[in-house]
Order: C-alpha cells, then structure tokens, then sequence
DNA sequence: CATCGAGTAAACCATATGGTTTATTATTCG
DNA sequence: CGAATAATAAACCATATGGTTTACTCGATG
C-alpha cells in the first residue's frame, strides 16, 4: 500500500472518522468526553445533565452524536441508563493525525536534507 | 490547574480546536491534508484542485475551513497562490486527544488496582 | 392502579455547511 | 490595449446541526 494506513480502508472507516472529528469539533462534546474520562465511575445521564448544567434533551443529542462516532454507549436497559466512555475511536482518530503528521515529518526531513545539501554545494 | 492542561485556556483555543476538528471531520479536506503532507512542494491551487479533481470553487470553501482552522496557508500574492501545510493546528488536536486519553488510562488504572484489590480480598 | 420520574422522541426554528452556477477581480502575455 | 487565465466572491439551494419547547414511553413506587 505504501500509505502508513492513512488512507481509510473502507467507506465505513471515513464515514467512522468524519462522526469522531465532527463529534469532536463541539465544546461542550469535548468537555463531556473529559468529564467522563475524569471519572471512576459511569454516571446516570440525569447525573450528567446536573453536573454538566445542560438539559436532558440536549444532552440526549450530544450524547447521540458521541455514539455515532463510537466515542461513547449507554449501557443498562433499566429506566436508568448510564454514560461509559469507549475510546477505541478516540484512538483511530489519534492515529490518523500521527499518520499525517509522520507524513509531514519525513518531508521536512527531506527538506532538511535538501538544504543540507545545498550548502554542502555552496560550501564546495 | 491540575488538569493537565486539558481544559482550553482561552475562548479562542476552544473556537480553534472546534474549527480544527470541524474541519477533519470533512473527507476531502483530509485527504487534502494527506495530499499536501504527502509532497516535498507547494502546488499552486490550479494544481491542487486538477489533481483531486474538484472545481476550483470548491476547493477555494475546503481551503477557508482548514484556513480557519490554522491548518493551512495560502502563500504567494500574484495571480498564482501556493497551498503549505501548517501543522501546529494538527499538533494541538493530537495533544488534546492525548490528554483525554491519559485522564481516561488513568481511570483505567484505577479500576485495574481496585479489581486487584478485590481479588486480592476474595482471595484473604 | 395511578402517578411520578428518567429518558427519549418529535416538532420546530435559526443558523451553518457542502455544493453548484454565475459573476468578478486581478495578472500575465500576445 | 485586449484576450486568456488563476483565483476568488456571490447568489443560491438542499440538507445538517444546535437548541428549545412540547409530548411520549416505560419502569418503579406509593
């Protein structure tokens, strides 16, 4: 292949990434994701809705586009439904920026060794 | 602070951060990302857009969001313009993910002594 | 069983976004 | 100068998104 893996294999690999970057592209998204990464525990999602200062309703849709991207599930089938934090996505999405920034790593060392050899010349 | 540096610092770095994954979150503008990592040159935007096969126009809207997002940077001031790569903006989405993911390994750390813990009471 | 409460769905509105078509603004070059 | 061309802007449309208000479902509890 020859692409480090950048490039999604799958449709359904682009369509998971754009919901994790979209997901993420939203204040109040991200601070949720660290508010439930800062935790031991799985919190109610009335619980959430206390802490966090956000309606139930809101929180059910920012809660929806964090389960679009995988970042996040509820879990129980009670009445009460509790928030767990899944980062396997936050993880692929930490992999393609890697990617991409390994990318550009090895072209400014290529640049690099350009202007090295530029003066090399120059010196010469 | 004693968040790790997680929570955004200013309003600003909070609307960056938002343009920044917003625009990840968009297929081609990746890709356009993968594109010009992936090269040792700066093409001019005629080139660009002939290349990934899109109008001018539109890549003329995909270059504003990475542009907003700090992503990218229109150089030149004749009638051609060349597209570079700026990566810190990649570098403080990766960072943030980082972070997120340590509060989260954290947790799981602490849940993995505290398992112990119990085994290790089951076990007395 | 009646009700209360947690969670969700639906309707609705304003604004943002992706994309195309059309039009403008330069800037090079014959 | 005048035509061709790179780049961008504007108008416009369809759909998506964030957010509020209202309404529904369903399990627990008196």
């Amino acid at each position: 292949m020859g692409d480090g893996g950048l490039q999604a294999r799958t449709e359904g690999d682009a369509d998971r990434l754009d919901a994790v970057f979209a997901a993420l592209s939203h204040r109040s998204r991200r601070d949720l994701v660290v508010y439930l990464a800062a935790r031991t525990d799985s919190p109610r999602m009335s619980q959430v809705a206390a802490d966090r200062g956000v309606s139930p309703q809101l929180l059910n849709k920012h809660t929806a586009a964090l389960e679009k991207a995988g970042l996040v599930r509820r879990v129980g089938d009670g009445r009460e439904r509790r928030l767990v934090l899944d980062t396997m996505a936050l993880i692929e999405a930490q992999q393609w920026i890697v990617r991409a920034r390994e990318y550009w790593t090895a072209r400014l060392d290529a640049l690099d060794s350009y202007i090295s050899t530029m003066e090399d010349d120059h010196d010469a």
